[in-house]
Parts: C-alpha cells; sequence; structure tokens
DNA sequence: AGCATAGCTGACCAACTAGTCAAGAAATTG
DNA sequence: CAATTTCTTGACTAGTTGGTCAGCTATGCT
C-alpha cells in the first residue's frame, strides 16, 4: 500500500509547493528578478533542492508558464461555440474574472512573458492560441452573419475581453490602490463581473 | 553665442538618448534584467558614462517611469470635463490608443512596474492618480444623473478603458501574432480604435 | 538485514553586474 | 594662453546569483 506511496506524494508535494511559490515570485519580481533563492526562502527548502527538481532556472519558469497556460485552456471551454451570444461570452467572462480573482499570479507572469516579447511561450501563442482565437472569431462572425450581434472586428472584442478581465489580476496593486488600499471583496468582484459583462454585451448589441 | 551652448546641448542630447533607449530596454527585460551595459550599448556610450548622468540604475528607471507619467497626464488632459460623454469619452479613448501606438515602451514599464506592486510609483497612485480618478467619477456619476449614459460603476468604466487600451501596447507582441506576425497598420488601429470607442459608448448607452 | 534507489543539503565556484575611480579629453572663461 | 570646469572612459571591485557536487538520509525491495 505504502510502496511508492511516500515517496511519490513526496515527490508531488515538492513539486507543488515549488511550482507554487516559484509562480508568486515570478510574478512580484519578473523572471530576471526573482531569484532560485528567493523561491527556496518562499518555499521552505534549501535552494539546492530546486535544483534536484529542475535543472534550472529557465526549465522551472516554463513548468510555471505550462500550468498557467493550461488553466487558461480551461477558461477557454467555457467559451460554448453552440450557445447563443449572451449566454458564451457572459459565461466566458465570468470565468476569466473568476481566474483573474483565484489566480492572479499566474496572470502576472503570463503578462509579464508578452511585455517581453514572450520569447518562452512564442510557439504557444502560434499554434495553440492562434487556433483557438481563430474558431472564436468564426462563431462569432456567424454571429455576426445571423444578425444576432452587431458588425464589430472579432479580434477586437477579444482583445477587450482579454483586456479588461486580466486587467484585474495584472494592475491588480492599482485597483486595489484607488479602492483605498482594501483588496476587492465578494460584492465587489460581482459589481465588477456585472459591469464588464454588461458593457460588453450591450456594446456588441447582443 | 556658443558660450555654454555646447555643453548644454550635449547634456541634453547624453539624456535624451539615454533615457530614450533605457525605455526600451526596461520594457523588453524589466527592471532587474535590464543591464547598465545593455542600455549602453543600446545607446552606443561607454556604461560609466550613463553613471556620470544617473548616479544609480534606479535612478535612472525613475525618470523613465516619470517621463511616462506626463505622457500619461497629457492623455487625461484630453478627458474633457465639461463636454459631452460621447465626446469627452471618444476623444480619451482615441488619445490613448494614440500614446499605445507611439509610446509602447513606456507602456509596458509602467505595466510592468504596476504588475511588479509599484515599489517606485506608489505614490504617484495615491495622489495623482487617485485625485484624478476622483475627479472623473464625479463626472461620470454626473452623466449617469442627467441620465447621458447608463448607471454604470464609473471604475470599472475606467479600468475597461485604460485595459482596452493599453492592451495594444503591452500585448503588442501577442497582438501582431494573432495578426500573422505583421504590425498593425493604419487602417488596423484605425480600426481598433473605432471598435473599442463604439463598445464602449453604446455600452454605456451614451 | 542489507542493498539499491530516490530525495536532500551545505559548501563551493564561475559568471555577471552595479557602481567606483583616476586619469585624460574637450570645452569654457578671464 | 593658462586655469577651470564639464564630460568621457577603461579598468577595477565587491556583491550577487545560477548552477554543481560530494556526501548524507530516508525509503523501498528481496
Amino acid at each position: 500500500m505504502d510502496t511508492a506511496r511516500k515517496r511519490n506524494t513526496a515527490r508531488e508535494e515538492s513539486l507543488e509547493v515549488i511550482l507554487h511559490h516559484a509562480e508568486q515570485i515570478f510574478a512580484e519580481y519578473g523572471f530576471k528578478g526573482a531569484t532560485m533563492q528567493a523561491i527556496a526562502d518562499a518555499a521552505g527548502l534549501p535552494k539546492a533542492n530546486l535544483h534536484y527538481y529542475f535543472p534550472t532556472k529557465l526549465a522551472l519558469y516554463r513548468e510555471v508558464i505550462e500550468r498557467i497556460f493550461t488553466i487558461w485552456l480551461e477558461a477557454a471551454d467555457s467559451f460554448d461555440t453552440s450557445a447563443s451570444p449572451r449566454e458564451a461570452l457572459s459565461r466566458y467572462i465570468r470565468k476569466k474574472m473568476e481566474i483573474s480573482r483565484t489566480h492572479p499570479c499566474g496572470s502576472k507572469v503570463w503578462a509579464n512573458e508578452v511585455i517581453q516579447g514572450a520569447p518562452i511561450i512564442q510557439d504557444y501563442l502560434q499554434t495553440t492560441l492562434n487556433e483557438w482565437t481563430d474558431t472564436r472569431i468564426e462563431v462569432i462572425n456567424r454571429w455576426i452573419s445571423g444578425g444576432e450581434i452587431d458588425p464589430v472586428d472579432p479580434r477586437h472584442l477579444l482583445y477587450m475581453i482579454w483586456a479588461t478581465t486580466q486587467h484585474y489580476a495584472d494592475f491588480q496593486h492599482q485597483v486595489v490602490t484607488l479602492n483605498g488600499g482594501k483588496r476587492l471583496d465578494d460584492a465587489q468582484w460581482d459589481t465588477a463581473t456585472q459591469n464588464v459583462t454588461e458593457i460588453i454585451l450591450k456594446g456588441i448589441g447582443a
């Protein structure tokens, strides 16, 4: 029963702890600004232990990025292509707002990466993201043809949704500062989500 | 005539060259990732010369940030508080889109700074930005009271404008990648600006 | 028990980088 | 034309950091 169990769980736990704290540190200091020592301290492990699991800092960073991308794809699925514009978009926006709330650090790392020219995730952008975007553009264009929404450029609609929802994660600090230094509470997140959803949906005539 | 002229202009030119390239390097690599050597190389000067004009890397960074903030305030003025919602907002959005196009690096540095918790510009956020935001919130609330626009939460409207317009600068790389690797041309920037403006204005019932 | 393997860690090193400095070049002044 | 001030720069230093490694401990297997 416990055969090979303790080791496996130990490994998984270590990986989880490291990745979790690495995400935080990378988000707060950027790739270069984050030090292996800082991540190790945050994770409560000696630095050499990090290098046991991840040969290089870059390898660790890649893992962090990949995890975020997975979560991001999860949200992408909520953009149900068979639903009505109102339903598909409001569900997608809500999901993205939730991720901004629950995974702000991941979003920050992603933002940092893209700002710096996406040296690591270039291929994701060109393949997975590009394909996903194309399928959604088709859907949006179909809505337009069917007169379900106004004739907007689908790309810019998507950019607006991404930008706005991710703003609450990436610019969290600014949002909090302008909120009197207090983090948004449940009600405020609700208000934010509703406002964003309503403005965008009404804005495209959905 | 040339007394003290040559020196002054030389000084100004050096400062300009350094600040310009520092902005690019800071945008591309973040504060820690940017090296004085890299900035010096980009500016075509020996590193020691940078330290003649700017005692520390942090001092140089502060200057870069301050410059960006000035440009940002410039756009803020275009939010004319005496105009109609349609006019005030569309002018403001257009101006912000222009800045995203002409000063993407500045926007990126700003974004990077905020993502990392705004260690340098904290005071700007709490004072200048906070005050500016408050005055605009009042204006928007007045529009709402007057029935000129829908009853939206002014903060979230502002966040949406900031997020969307700055997205074209900060996520430039992603936008370009999804545009087949080509930078947006004049027409595409026009389309983007129009779409963003229309969706937001219609979205708030302006 | 005894061997094998996976996991852990302190100490160390080579590379890099912000900042210094002293000496020199160029410009300005009287 | 000196004297003075501003500007320029190669060479150096001290501190930091990613990565290594040899030896250690704990777990699993037979």
